[in-house]
DNA sequence: TCATCCCCTTACTTTTTAGTAAGTGCATTA
DNA sequence: TAATGCACTTACTAAAAAGTAAGGGGATGA
């Protein structure tokens, strides 16, 4: 039964992949956030694409969404218990991208 | 100083991000090879992809381009010594992924 | 009464990424 | 003489991702 549409680490890089993924997944490590917070904690991020990203997260089971029915409305995005499966893969990631950073801009003669 | 231009996890996925270069990667781990090789190896892949993406990873280091004057030309692409730092984090990544597609499509029900 | 707050969605445009098809150069092979 | 092999590049098209701007709905505060 082959159940595999793609090579694990394009699914991986799928999920992360969007353009403020990760900055989204940044901030939900911390504490939950209500979508007001992450606009204002990543200025440049339009409401589209904010909204758009926590969907496909949430459809990934990575984020948790919650609505208080209350008005104004009031909805809480956190990382699921799955979700945080991710911490520790991006923190490798982080590591290399450091380190690769590192050496595109301060080694440049090396 | 601030030399750091995105997010490190974005810097990998940047890397990484090409919809061919993880699969380059992956044969490039187990021996260098030609052009020629990887168009066999990678059905799919256009000519223009594959040599957009490699120069891609030359440029970032990870792969070395060794170009024998020859005729017909002979080029061998191989995965550089900083490329290889590259293999325990694609390890982690593809844990994660595989994991993540058995959850997609193996248990949709859970 | 009007603006404000919150959490979005929709329609449209721009940018980025990928795909398609054809062409290049030179030696060897048929 | 013509086709083949290798390692590409170029011009063009299509598809995907992101950006921009505007709207909506209903309570509350000025």
């Amino acid at each position: 039964m082959i159940h595999q549409r793609e090579c694990p680490v394009e699914t991986l890089i799928h999920v992360l992949g969007g353009k403020w993924k990760p900055m989204i997944l940044w901030h939900l490590i911390e504490s939950k956030k209500r979508f007001n917070d992450l606009e204002k904690l990543i200025p440049d991020v339009s409401q589209k694409m904010l909204s758009q990203h926590l969907r496909d997260l949430e459809r990934e089971g990575i984020v948790d969404r919650t609505v208080y029915p209350a008005i104004p409305p009031k909805v809480e995005y956190s990382l699921s218990e799955y979700g945080r499966t991710l911490i520790p893969v991006a923190e490798v990631m982080c590591v290399w991208g450091e380190n690769h950073n590192k050496r595109k801009y301060e080694e440049p003669a090396s």
